[in-house]
DNA sequence: GCCCTGAATCGAGGGGTGTCAATATAGAAG
DNA sequence: CTTCTATATTGACACCCCTCGATTCAGGGC
């Protein structure tokens, strides 16, 4: 949507638009990291995880993790919630979903 | 795998070893930027695609296209081949699938 | 109230990333 | 061989990201 070029040969191949190009990009994003794969994929093991067993399976600092976990929040990945001392952590459901989606088109 | 933190009550939710965390966090690094994911969509959306039809989609110049192109070839996302004065890029059979069965899990 | 523990935020440092203009390379055509 | 076009590479710049130590915030227990 910019130059000359959609001349007729590659007028279908803008598959994806630019906003949803961004509103992915960022999710895929937030999951190039090791570390927060890592995260990610303990919490999917089950329905809620507490951060005070995340954060001892990493040779990272505690902030570290906090930003990590803040992070995949952000990209609406997980979802936290406090219940007392402790904050519990838990997939938001349908993220990955659609994003396995995009992937097998 | 590192500290005294797996003590029964998360011996069982490491579900993802470091090493295979670098390798799928490598791939979606690599789909985490707007400008790649079209990149990749626009080649997914054919069997192959020449790069003279992929540059002018964009309001960037021809070398950092060509550089995002890279780096989508160095996550083996995509590959390429030289036929004459063109360059064609195509979707590494698999690839997509591979990172979509994880996010499925 | 005070202290203790779990978690988040702040500020800084070192390395990585996206973009460009300029240049180099590969192949075709004259 | 020379020239032209299509891609790739280089070098530079601004910006972003991962990590840490230090600090702050939130709750519970004394």
């Amino acid at each position: 949507m910019s130059k000359q070029a959609e001349s007729a040969c590659c007028a279908g191949i803008t598959a994806l638009d630019a906003a949803r190009a961004d509103d992915l990009a960022a999710q895929f994003k937030a999951l190039g990291d090791p570390v927060r794969l890592r995260l990610l994929s303990m919490i999917a093991a089950r329905d809620e995880v507490c951060v005070c067993e995340l954060t001892p399976a990493f040779d990272l600092s505690q902030p570290t993790i906090s930003h990590h976990l803040k992070l995949l929040r952000q990209a609406a990945l997980i979802d936290s919630e406090r219940r007392g001392t402790w904050v519990y952590y838990r997939v938001v459901p349908g993220a990955l979903d659609r994003l396995a989606a995009f992937l097998a088109t």
